[in-house]
RNA sequence: GGGUGAUUAGCUCAGUUGGCUAGAGCAUCUCGUUUACACCGAGAGGGUCGGGGGUUCAAGUCCCUCAUCACCCACCA
């Protein structure tokens, strides 16, 4: 098969893709240990982004990479519901119609959602597969599958029979927009401007950043040890408001900060974190007086159905009116709970919600973790892990929309304190024992599924090879939110941690090194690059230079680089192809020149130096060493070399171990490759074997690490000379006796002769006796760089002499290493007597 | 207010348990059409590894401290 001379990626790589999934090269396959991984599902209505090119492009490489270590390897593929953020998506578009969620049913709404991401999900399989994902596509899992669905109801049970779940009213953090609660760490704060506004309140002045929440007070409180104050604890007293005097009971809490405003706090525990844990130690009822929707309910009096915003207006006026309203803080600044989504401040709101008892589960977790029973890239995050789980707070698991599992609970209509757990969900009132009991109509958040997300694709316990899985790779940013919670719930379901290992990728930053993000217009589109570059290229600029854990900026030079090496690979292969012809040649790994040995000693170091880095998950290493045995090793000096003598099977062998080397990283263009070899026949690279290069002589390749240097510093001549042609002269070297023409090819000389005797410029850095033929005039310029030369030699040789003076070193340092220092020492006063010699001579 | 991470060449970043001349890609400069590749070849320049201190025979790497940036966590009304 004819190449032509550039890679074009865009020719191959649906076909290479549909080849490898036809084959069934993505199943597991073999007897070797299982190497499981789960996908984190993307949002099945996600659109594609930059984000998903990284973390397919690492998982890729690993799955890739041990399927050829003779693993038995499952990727799982998966997709997520995202319940609240579909919604959103989906709430738009009806935005666009005129219409909204609140116009339909629960069940409509679900319905019209599923249908909405059914056709998305596809369209986004398919640029899974475009992004080179080998992934098992026949265990591809929904978090709205059925069985999904039944895993987290009998988990929801288990936690129910063993008390660990509970309803309660809690005050939650709520979105009036989406009018939905939030677990406490899914809320965004935001430092703003909030006034402060000094009220009089019966004898006390008190501050307060939402004054139109008075109408919930059920207290005030002050520091118990305020001398200010301290009277009044216990007591009721008469507060004038804006409709007139009532009373209220102050209460002494350490919570207060006696240096904050004026020491006095009023406590509104249905709309305040805080005053609503002051509430439960002082045993204070809760007056709610915001609604879902956000505006004010009959306990405002004449502010009923204003706006928050509107109301505290209202209520300011109102008090300035009543010459309640002292001053005002303009400036003061807090942080304030916004919606992810559309930046609604979020309400602290009374609702009646499912709680897990997170204190409980996270107990074994911090244990697993602490006991190192799972391994963190990067290690950091354990501890931040640990930190996390040991603080953690109850997890508020309802969430009131319609896209989602629903909650497998029934309330008894007559006794609203009486719940039973019960999977018909698709009734909405059920009768047993006589009673009637009405479905809890709020969902799961998406986060209880998906966090039993490795024991439910796995098929645990029915499957048990499979679970724990091996790794676990996903972005740092949601460690809490995800990583954290598989841990505490998989110990809690199967008494196994989920996985063994857990590999965190920094976040995709914008060009500029900023967070990418829709409004600022920096968001990178991987679709055009793709197109541009091909999937490899990006894959490998996205990979290049990046570590666990840490947040890399996008680099556009990286794919460049990325496909450049592509186009280098596919060269090689074009020219090793050209030299084999029709010939019948396998590869084999007999080496006959030195360059045949050297060249074996580069790819095992290679292989070897890959499978390190890799066991570490150091991709960036591994790659380099790929990049730079291929482009270095094998392109510019071996195939250089082969130009003097070629050994066919050789030939065939180094082109067959650098496609297995570089596949994990550039799957499409080394598999593109093997197809058009003559001795792959109709295997597939994505299922060979991780090349095992054997020891090369170490005498053979010494004689082409000579020969290097040789060509290295003719090179470095007629570079600084611009010598254009040179003959090279030598006397007493058997090397060039035998390698004379290698040396003339590589070096670009117009000859390599044996003399007697002559004069010329001698090469220093080598033991031979050899010189270029220079006139006298080119000599003498070159004899100012030779002082450089032996400057820095000195230098050089004066750092080595003083480590070897020092007793403690040779006395402490390893003896290889002292060993090295002295060799060093030797070839560098060696090189500095020829040098010298060169100089004398021109003198 | 706590915590974590970052600070290495012009830019974007690597650098495993401390080990000697600190690397890569891209960019820059010089030269180059020798039977793969100009998405190329041969070379060059460019870094007191954020500042200061300490431990050690030896520090980009470990410890302390300061500075700047980023992220996470926290109940300041």
């Amino acid at each position: 098969m004819k190449l032509s001379s550039k890679y074009t990626p865009q020719e191959y790589e649906k076909d290479i893709y549909a080849l490898w999934e036809a084959s069934g090269a993505f199943s597991p396959k073999g007897k070797g240990d299982p190497f499981t991984v789960v996908m984190p599902p993307p949002n099945a209505n996600a659109g594609l982004h930059i984000g998903h090119v990284l973390f397919v492009g690492i998982e890729d490489t690993v799955v890739r990479y041990e399927r050829m270590q003779g693993k038995r390897v499952q990727w799982i593929p998966g997709a997520d519901h995202a319940g609240f953020e579909t919604q959103v998506v989906y709430e738009k578009q009806l935005a666009k119609e005129g219409k909204s969620r609140f116009d339909f049913t629960r069940e409509e709404l679900y319905d019209q959602v599923f249908d909405f991401v059914a056709g998305n999900r596809e369209r986004f399989n398919d640029i899974f597969r475009q992004l080179g994902a080998s992934c098992d596509w026949e265990n591809f899992h929904f978090t709205l599958d059925q069985n999904t669905i039944d895993v987290a109801y009998s988990t929801f049970e288990k936690l129910w029979k063993d008390g660990l779940i509970y309803r309660g009213e809690r005050l939650v953090n709520y979105c009036t927009e989406h009018r939905t609660g939030f677990a406490d760490i899914e809320v965004e704060y935001q430092e703003q401007n909030s006034p402060l506004y000094y009220m009089q309140y019966g004898p006390f002045e008190l501050a307060t950043t939402r004054p139109e929440t008075k109408f919930g007070d059920t207290a005030v409180a002050v520091h118990p040890d305020d001398e200010r104050y301290k009277k009044y604890i216990g007591q009721t007293i008469e507060v004038e408001g804006i409709n007139g005097p009532f009373e209220i009971v102050v209460v002494g809490d350490e919570m207060v900060d006696r240096e904050f405003g004026t020491g006095v706090v009023k406590i509104t525990p249905a709309h305040d974190f805080n005053d609503w844990e002051v509430a439960q130690r002082h045993n204070l009822q809760a007056k709610r007086v915001i609604n879902h929707d956000g505006t004010m309910n009959h306990e405002a009096g004449q502010f009923e159905g204003m706006t928050i915003a509107d109301a505290r207006k209202a209520v300011v006026k109102a008090l300035k009116e009543k010459g309640l309203l002292l001053r005002i803080d303009e400036k003061y600044k807090n942080r304030v709970g916004k919606c992810y989504k559309c930046g609604t401040q979020i309400e602290p709101m009374l609702l009646d919600q499912w709680f897990i008892d997170m204190k409980k589960l996270a107990k074994p977790a911090i244990k697993a973790l602490k006991d190192k029973k799972i391994e963190f890239y990067p290690e950091a995050k354990r501890a931040q892990t640990i930190e996390y789980l040991q603080n953690v707070k109850d997890w508020n698991i309802s969430r009131q929309i319609a896209w989602g599992i629903p909650i497998p609970a029934f309330q008894n209509v007559d006794d609203p304190d009486e719940w039973i757990f019960d999977t018909q969900v698709e009734q909405h009132t059920i009768e047993k024992d006589g009673k009637t009991y009405r479905r809890d109509p709020d969902v799961f958040d998406t986060w209880f599924s998906s966090g039993q997300w490795p024991f439910i694709t796995t098929g645990y316990p029915n499957n048990k090879d499979t679970y724990p899985t091996q790794l676990m790779e996903t972005g740092v940013d949601i460690l809490y939110q995800w990583v954290a919670r598989m841990i505490c719930l998989g110990l809690y379901v199967t008494g196994k941690i989920p996985f063994e290992q857990v590999y965190l990728h920094g976040m995709m930053r914008a060009t500029d090194g900023t967070k990418m993000s829709k409004s600022k217009g920096n968001v990178v589109d991987p679709m055009p690059i793709i197109d541009e570059y091909g999937t490899d290229a990006l894959r490998l600029g996205v990979l290049a230079g990046r570590s666990a854990g840490e947040s890399a900026a996008y680099d556009p030079s990286k794919v460049v680089a990325g496909r450049n090496f592509c186009n280098k690979l596919w060269n090689v292969a074009r020219y090793i192809e050209s030299v084999i012809g029709d010939s019948k040649v396998k590869p084999e790994a007999k080496p006959k020149s030195v360059a045949d040995y050297w060249v074996l000693h580069e790819l095992q170091q290679a292989s070897e130096l890959m499978q390190k880095s890799m066991a570490d998950y150091r991709f960036s290493e591994a790659y380099e060493t790929v990049y730079h045995v291929i482009w270095d090793s094998v392109a510019d000096w071996y195939i250089e070399a082969s130009k003097q003598s070629k050994n066919e099977a050789m030939m065939a062998y180094v082109l067959d171990t650098i496609l297995r080397l570089a596949h994990p990283f550039a799957p499409f263009v080394t598999e593109t490759i093997w197809q058009t070899l003559r001795w792959t026949g109709d295997s597939l690279l994505i299922s060979q074997k991780w090349p095992k290069v054997g020891k090369s002589k170490k005498s053979e390749a010494a004689v082409f690490t000579d020969i290097q240097a040789i060509v290295a510093e003719i090179r470095l001549i007629k570079g600084e000379l611009k010598l254009k042609k040179t003959s090279l002269y030598y006397a007493d070297s058997k090397t060039l006796d035998e390698y004379g023409e290698l040396v003339k090819g590589l070096a670009g000389l117009d000859g390599v002769s044996k003399v007697e005797d002559g004069n010329g410029l001698h090469l220093t850095q080598t033991d031979h006796k050899a010189w270029l033929d220079i006139d006298r005039e080119t000599r003498e310029h070159y004899a100012s760089q030779l002082k450089t030369q032996r400057e820095e030699l000195e230098k050089r040789l004066e750092g080595l002499q003083k480590r070897l003076d020092n007793e403690s070193y040779v006395k402490n340092a390893p003896k290889e290493l002292v060993k090295e220092t002295r060799d060093e020492l030797k070839e560098t006063k060696s090189s500095i007597e020829r040098v010298e010699a060169e100089i004398k001579r021109y003198a």
